[in-house]
DNA sequence: TGAACTTGTGTAATTACTTAA
DNA sequence: ATTAAGTAATTACACAAGTTC
C-alpha cells in the first residue's frame, strides 16, 4: 500500500531545511510554537473518546476520522495500534497493584488463621492434659497455661516450639504426651501447612519489599500473558 | 508468542552522515534501501552487553562506546533509555507472573489451613462433648463422628453449618452445646476469618480468572511503580 | 495460491516534564 | 538559576503472523 500520500501535515510546519537532525536543535521553545510532532488536542480527545468505544477501528471509521482530523487514515491506524499497546501496559500495572492488594490481604487473613489454629492446637493439648491427669486422679493443675498469645510469628520448624511451651522439668510428662493418640498428626499437619519450601522467612508474610529477591533473572518461565 | 526472533538483520549501515531520515522528509526509502533504522546485530550485541552490566552510562563510555560501535552519543543515549524503558516494563511482567504464583500458591495454603482448622474445631467439640457425656455419667457415644471431611469449600455464614454437623434430633444437646465454654468464642473467630468483604465468593479461592471481573476502570487509584 | 490488510511486538527518535549537580 | 541528565509519553516504522477475499 503506497503511503503515497504526502503527508500534508497540518501540524507540523517542518521546513525541510534546517532539520539540522542534530539532537539538540529541538532544545529550543516550550510551550510556545506548537510544535511538529505531536497531534492537537482536539485531535487527541476525538481519537480518545472514539478509542474509549471501540479499541479498534473498522476501515470506514478510520478513514471517515481521519478526514475530519485532518489526519492521514495512515496515521489514525498508527495511533489506535500504540494506543491499544499503551492500554495494555496500563492495565498490567493496574491487575498487578490489584493483585499485590490481594495477596497482602490474604497473607494477614492468612496469619491471623495460623495464630487461631495454634490456639486450637494448644488448647487441645491443655485439655487432652487435663483429662489424662484427672484420669489418673493426679492434680491438673499442671495443664498448660495458654494465654492466646501463641507467638505464631516464629515459624516452627520440628514441632520443637510447640512442645517447648510445654516447658517442665518432668520429663516423663513429655513422654505421656506423646501417648496421648491423635496429638502427633495434629502436630505434624502443623509443619506440613509450611510446604517446606526453601524460602528464608515465612511466606505468608511476604510483602512487595521481599518479594521479587532472587527473581531477578533475565526471562521469565512461562509466557503468561499471552 | 513471543518468537524474539530477534529480526536478524544486519541492516543500516548508518554512514555518519546525518541521519536525514527526518521523521517526515523520510517519505520514501520504501523497502528498498535496508532502512536506516535498526541498528546492526553487532551493535545492539556491544550495546546489549554493555547494559547487561549497567543500566546507565556514564558519559564516558558513552561516548567511547559511540565511537566503537560508528553511532552519535545521543544514539546510544537514546538506546539506553529505551532500553531501559523495555526492560522496565519486562520487569513488571515477570514480578506479575511470579506474585501469581505466590498468590495461587498462598491460595492452596489458606486452603488447606482452614479445613485444619476446622477439624480441629470438630475435634475440640466432639471432645468436649465426651467429657460433658462423661462427667454426667451417662454414655458417650452420641459423640459426633468426624472424618476429616469437613467440606470446607461452602463458606460457613453464621456457624450455622458447624452446627449442622452436629445434625442431631435432640435439640437439648444443642443446648448443652452452647453452655460449653469457649466454643463460641472459637465459632465467633472462625467467621471472623472471612473479613465479611463484599466478594462474591471466597476471596481464598481466587484465581486469575475471576480476580479483575469488576476491575476494568479506566485508571487506578494510587500510583504505584513510581 | 496469493495479494491486500490488520494486529502485536519491537525499535528508533522526538517532545515535554522532572530532577540533581 | 541554569544546565544537563533522566523519565514518561508519543509518533512512526518495520516485520511476522494471521485473516479475508
Amino acid at each position: 500500500m503506497f503511503d503515497n500520500a504526502e503527508f500534508s501535515y497540518s501540524c507540523c510546519p517542518i521546513s525541510s531545511e534546517l532539520v539540522d537532525d542534530s539532537p539538540f536543535s529541538c532544545r529550543k521553545l516550550n510551550k510556545k510554537n506548537k510544535n511538529k510532532r505531536r497531534f492537537s488536542d482536539e485531535q487527541i480527545k476525538s481519537l480518545e473518546s472514539m478509542f474509549e468505544s471501540e479499541t479498534r477501528l473498522e476501515p470506514r471509521k478510520k478513514i471517515q476520522l481521519a478526514s475530519e482530523l485532518g489526519l492521514q487514515p495512515r496515521q489514525v491506524a498508527i495511533w489506535f495500534q500504540n494506543k491499544r499497546a499503551r492500554w495494555k501496559s496500563k492495565q498490567l500495572e493496574r491487575d498487578y497493584s490489584i493483585l499485590l492488594g490481594n495477596y497482602d490481604n490474604l497473607a494477614s487473613r492468612y496469619e491471623a488463621l495460623k495464630k487461631e489454629k495454634q490456639n486450637l492446637v494448644l488448647q487441645k493439648l491443655n485439655n487432652d492434659m487435663k483429662q489424662k491427669s484427672s484420669r489418673e486422679g493426679t492434680d491438673g493443675e499442671k495443664a498448660v497455661k495458654y494465654e492466646s498469645e501463641a507467638k505464631t510469628s516464629v515459624s516452627m520448624e520440628k514441632s520443637e516450639h510447640v512442645l517447648s511451651v510445654l516447658s517442665d522439668d518432668d520429663s516423663s510428662m513429655k513422654a505421656e504426651y506423646f501417648a496421648i493418640e491423635e496429638e502427633q498428626d495434629q502436630l505434624l499437619s502443623m509443619n506440613m501447612t509450611e510446604p517446606a519450601d526453601s524460602s528464608p522467612e515465612d511466606w505468608g508474610s511476604l510483602n512487595s519489599e521481599t518479594l521479587f529477591n532472587e527473581s531477578s533473572g533475565e526471562y521469565q518461565w512461562w509466557d503468561f500473558w499471552s
